[in-house]
DNA sequence: CCAAAAGTGTTGATGCTACACCCATGA
DNA sequence: TCATGGGTGTAGCATCAACACTTTTGG
């Protein structure tokens, strides 16, 4: 039988991460199959975010570090705070409640949740051989249905938040390689915002505004005429947004 | 001796409420000076935000109207999450622990806590008598020095997210009365903001939205034309809003 | 030469800023 | 009649949405 939780894990309190990444074409999200990933053998195929109970020495951003490091190997990962999540039935429906006798010291406590989103270059996680890793999955964000727990919840607000900050702030670039074309750009905004977002004014307001510098590379390997690849200046971009910048 | 918390308190998560009020002039914040509150005698003037341990059948938000309805006697009080606030030192301040040392059953307990923000209309709030409600006070959120625990930088965050929640959302309306001039709203955006908002300006694009309906009353006992008074229609602001609206 | 995406320009409408002055009222 | 805030008008500039066609490359 596993191992269960040490003796300085809080019981109360938890992390979830949603882990959003972007291919070139959708957005997605790092999702777990929690039986898979805890090796039991309790017939539950059920998604969730990847998550887990704090440790009492451990500030809650450290916590969020932590299980993204664990999970992807990256560390300095970008990320933020969605929320709390407390409702007291949160844990309890019949199936979440199999999985956590399998593997809480108290699988019927109180758990307060505190979400987390984090935006990473899809290409920068490495997807560990199958069978050795198949417990996690890079989902496509549009076609998440039911999730464990209230983490379809949390998923929606983490949703919203993001969308909400990409209108002010520099957290695209954060999705995509060092150096990427204006459409890559673009089409990261346009399927974020679920929306009809003009390419050509899109790509006018982009360049006019200075914090993205050219460089002498373009696409390669592409069936068509390659893009320039630009990189994002991050000093310019201070400038600009004092003046109220808005992406779209 | 004052009694302790009772058993069904989770002794890991509590709840802070940010409660802003506006009285025509200034914004101000609701405070607690808790020696007072808690009828102790530690010689302690620390002022802090209004908050509890939550119950373990309760609900976050349900723990922040408790706090909230508690202290003005008003229900379904405006209320929006700020966010959890976990620092493991966050309440190992020396003054911060002689408190909790006389109020709590387990004073060194890691607490994680999520902060609520409020928004009132001052009115609505009957100061209670002196004496018997000292230790309640609503303080000028310009001249907000230190407070006890993390409890600066919780509101600090509440004013970036109120800023932010103004931008788009209708919730100015939720610290004026019913019926408010155009230009008390003026004086609410531009003392929130900190800023330098045109009054002409804010006049007009209020009054062009159309989700202001003019009534046939007008202010009362002022020593200068009395303003028309407006009441705010959330329906037509739905529409508008959908039309990306801003208010600023 | 065909497919596929890159890249480029214009026009009209709208909104915003930055202004200064008169009005109505109570004291 | 004075002080105080209420209320109005305009002109120029900047921004934005809406829209279609040409270019470059690989196959």
């Amino acid at each position: 039988m596993r191992e269960k939780i040490k003796n300085q894990t809080n019981p109360n309190v938890s992390v979830d991460c949603v882990v959003f990444g972007f291919d070139g074409t959708d957005l997605k999200v790092l999702l777990v199959q929690r039986e898979l990933r805890d090796n039991l053998n309790i017939n539950d195929d059920t998604l969730v975010l990847p998550g887990d109970l704090i440790n009492d020495n451990e500030d809650l951003d450290d916590a969020a570090s932590r299980i993204l490091t664990g999970l992807t190997g990256i560390r300095n990962i970008f990320l933020e705070q969605i929320g709390a999540f407390g409702h007291p039935q949160r844990l309890m429906k019949e199936r979440d409640q199999v999985w956590l006798r399998a593997i809480r010291l108290e699988p019927s406590a109180r758990v307060i949740t505190v979400g987390y989103f984090a935006l990473i270059n899809i290409k920068n996680y490495k997807v560990k051989p199958a069978g050795f890793a198949k417990h996690i999955l890079w989902h496509d964000y549009d076609t998440v249905n039911e999730l464990g727990f209230d983490h379809k919840l949390i998923l929606d607000t983490a949703i919203a938040k993001l969308r909400n900050k990409l209108y002010r702030e520099p957290v695209g670039f954060q999705l995509l390689s060092k150096e990427f074309s204006i459409n890559q750009l673009y089409t990261l905004y346009n399927e974020i915002m679920g929306g009809e977002i003009d390419r050509r004014n899109f790509r006018r307001r982009m360049l006019k505004t200075g914090f993205l510098k050219e460089t002498d590379n373009f696409q390669e390997g592409v069936p068509h005429k390659p893009a320039r690849l630009y990189t994002f200046v991050r000093k310019e971009f201070d400038n600009v947004s004092k003046n109220n910048f808005k992406f779209y």
